[in-house]
RNA sequence: GGCGGCGUAGCUUAGUUGGCUAGAGCGUCCGGUUCAUACCCGGAAGGUCGGUGGUUCGAGUCCACUCGCCGCUACCA
């Protein structure tokens, strides 16, 4: 009976802040493709969750003087609320502090360990004590962090490392023979030729610097570094490595791992290369889809338009936002939003076309025919083309979802809805009505429409679940009468002599103009919650009077200026301080043109121990004030030279 | 700088291996209709397919160059 087994997954999220409408936007879709794929006969396993270790949460735990645990299983409530409002139909919710998911990652770990393919660090890496991190040898120059430009060291420090680099050939390989690995196409080069061409370093996978994390389990010392522990979920969600005859016999390979773009290279060579070392068959497709953006670019404060989902929802209902997410941006690629393009979707077509369809039909079954559906008797022009439509969309959207087409699979549909208004045009039962002796071709007529809107109800189900019930509800059909996906191809599963209920407005028309101004005034207090949020996630340790005095600030006024020939972002500036004039060089490029700079009185840090920066020595740090797309120099309007504290 | 992608009607975009009279939705204008959520249906206007040159009987589709965006990557102390 069924077609088979299909697996997909979302990321996990990392719950340190609240989840947006990107995570909306990921998790509808995977829902959409789960609940398609079940309607059409599939074992659907759906795996969402959580990825809860890292410093970045033990800190921001500690500030709140709870337990990392305590505090996130808070945050994880509110996510999984979030998934409920949502209607998201997920299977299993795998948490990475899960004790199940900590004793396979262990053993994942172990076994890997086993195998060679982790070792410990006494590999000749070049440290970095200040930034905690490790550098290649193609990245150190001049013994230089290239991070911070401070002397790296060959550390003894231990570190446990992933022979990423022993996989790189087999990666390339795999790239080559499965074409449809990764979509869309246009990522797959960026990936060979950026990281799997150019030669893949061992990768670090465990960490001194904090605990809260899964201790490797015969060094208790080191936590395991995301890497292994997040990444791994996809398998140890199924029971992988400790369970392998239950679900991880029946799931695994994942069919598809949904994923947002910039996560596709953890996605696509580090997880392949851990499953290869661990000789497990790869994910069958990997999807890396595009951002939501607002209009000038990311979510930005100083526009005010912070989306919330759960906002959006309250006022227009799941149905409304999981349409417009699914129809209005083409998967793979970038898109904007606004809440006026929000409000004509919906209001376009699930108002105008869909809502209004289904109300018209129930009215005049209610009118002609005393709310009974009629049985077609007299069959007449235009019938055979809305029939041989609607039993054809069915194929057409399975072809458009199996891409993860989601907008031309929808956009299938309402070629149907248009079809089936355009229907009542034609046939013009108001005046069929009027005429006693058209009563046959009337029911016809009325019966078309009702069965039309039934097919439309089936297909519109992984997307729009409430809807479709609603739908049902009006025509007064249960969930037994024509309501599998292989009813929608056929024409006619309808009973007749239901009763209709007319009932509420599916989607009700909204007004755009009165509605933008509420919209406006909502997203004003929402502003200043985020702002608060991102400073406290920033904030960094206190220090003493002595430690700032250690860092000696200097007005210096710029008198040259040009752009560095070996890089797009650095400026190299001489600068004026006091008699002494010297070379500085900044990431500044993208924020200013070199002549405007000239003249400009900055604040430097002159202490500062010099570096080369591609080649081009720069003693001292021009001070700037950066938020979001905005970038300004701090500027002294007094005497190069001045000292500043 | 290296690698990759994208530029098609006012907006969002479809155009698989070259045959298109370049489609669609929204918006605009005109008309029809009244069952319906002032909705729906029809029609029209609007495109030198970023630019230049080439290959070809024929190019939005292939090639070269060029302009403009974007992504990844190196460099932003």
């Amino acid at each position: 009976m069924s077609k088979g087994t299909f697996y997909i997954t979302t990321p996990i999220y990392y719950p340190s802040s609240k989840l947006h409408i990107g995570h909306t936007y990921t998790t509808v879709a995977a829902d959409a493709m789960a609940r398609f794929k079940r309607a059409t006969g599939y074992d659907v396993k759906f795996l969402t969750g959580t990825d809860e270790h890292g410093q970045k949460l033990q800190r921001a735990a500690q500030e709140r003087g709870m337990e990392p645990k305590a505090y996130i299983d808070e945050i994880v409530e509110g996510i999984k609320k979030l998934w409920k409002t949502m209607e998201i139909s997920y299977d299993i919710f795998i948490r990475t502090t899960d004790d199940y998911h900590k004793r396979r990652v262990q053993q994942i770990f172990q076994k890997l360990y086993d195998k060679g393919d982790i070792y410990k660090g006494e590999y000749e890496g070049w440290y970095c004590t200040p930034c905690e991190a490790f550098w290649t040898e193609t990245q150190v120059e001049d013994n230089k962090c290239p991070d911070c430009g401070r002397p790296v060291e060959l550390t003894k420090e231990e570190a446990y490392f992933f022979r990423l680099s022993k996989y790189q050939d087999a990666l390339l390989k795999h790239f080559e023979n499965h074409p449809e690995f990764l979509e869309p196409l246009s990522r797959k080069n960026e990936m060979i030729n950026n990281f799997l061409k150019p030669g893949l370093e061992d990768l670090c996978i465990s960490r001194t610097t904090f605990s809260w994390g899964i201790p490797v389990p015969f060094d208790e010392k080191h936590v395991i570094y995301v890497w292994l522990d997040a990444l791994s979920n996809y398998a140890t969600a199924l029971g992988f490595p400790e369970e392998m005859e239950g679900d991880y016999r029946k799931y695994w390979p994942a069919d598809i791992h949904l994923v947002g773009k910039e996560i596709v290279r953890f996605h696509t060579i580090i997880w392949p290369a851990m499953l290869m070392a661990l000789e497990a068959p790869l994910p069958k497709k990997v999807f890396g889809h595009g951002w939501i953006l607002l209009e000038g670019g990311k979510m930005s404060k100083s526009k005010g338009n912070v989306v919330d989902p759960v906002i959006l929802t309250e006022r227009y209902g799941v149905d409304a936002l999981k349409y417009f997410l699914l129809r209005e941006y083409s998967f793979g690629q970038d898109g904007i939003f606004s809440n006026e393009v929000l409000l004509n979707r919906i209001n376009a077509d699930l108002a105008n076309d869909l809502g209004n369809l289904v109300s018209r039909t129930v009215a005049m079954i209610d009118k002609y025919n005393g709310g009974i559906v009629p049985a077609p008797t007299i069959a007449g022009d235009f019938d055979e083309e809305l029939k041989n439509l609607a039993v054809s969309v069915s194929a057409k959207l399975e072809e458009k979802m199996n891409k993860l087409d989601f907008s031309n699979a929808l956009d299938e549909i309402w070629k149907l809805v248009r079809r089936t208004n355009k229907y009542i045009d034609e046939t013009a039962p108001w005046i069929l009505a009027k005429d006693g002796e058209q009563k046959g071709r009337l029911d016809t007529v009325l019966y078309n429409l009702a069965e039309s809107i039934r097919i439309i109800s089936v297909l519109i189900r992984p997307f729009m679940e409430a809807t479709t019930k609603k739908i049902w509800m009006q025509l007064g059909m249960d969930e037994h009468q024509g309501t599998t996906w292989e009813d929608s191809a056929s024409f006619g599963k309808l009973p007749t002599g239901l009763k209709v209920r007319k009932a509420e407005a599916l989607f009700p028309r909204i007004d755009i103009a009165k509605e933008l101004e509420e919209l406006e005034s909502l997203s004003k207090p929402k502003t200043v919650e985020v702002k608060e949020e991102e400073k406290a996630v920033e904030e960094k340790p206190e220090i003493t009077i002595d430690d700032f005095a250690k860092v000696d600030l200097k007005v210096g006024e710029i008198v040259e200026c040009k752009k560095h020939p070996k890089a797009d972002k650095l400026l190299i500036l001489q600068v004026k301080i006091g008699k002494e004039t010297r070379q500085i060089v900044s990431g500044i490029a993208k924020y200013f043109e070199s002549e405007e700079l000239v003249g400009k009185k900055v604040v430097v840090v002159a202490n500062l121990k010099p570096v080369k920066l591609r080649g081009e020595e720069s003693k001292g740090m021009i001070l700037a004030a950066e938020s979001g797309e905005e970038l300004v120099l701090l500027t002294a309007d007094i005497d190069s030279g001045a000292q500043v504290s």
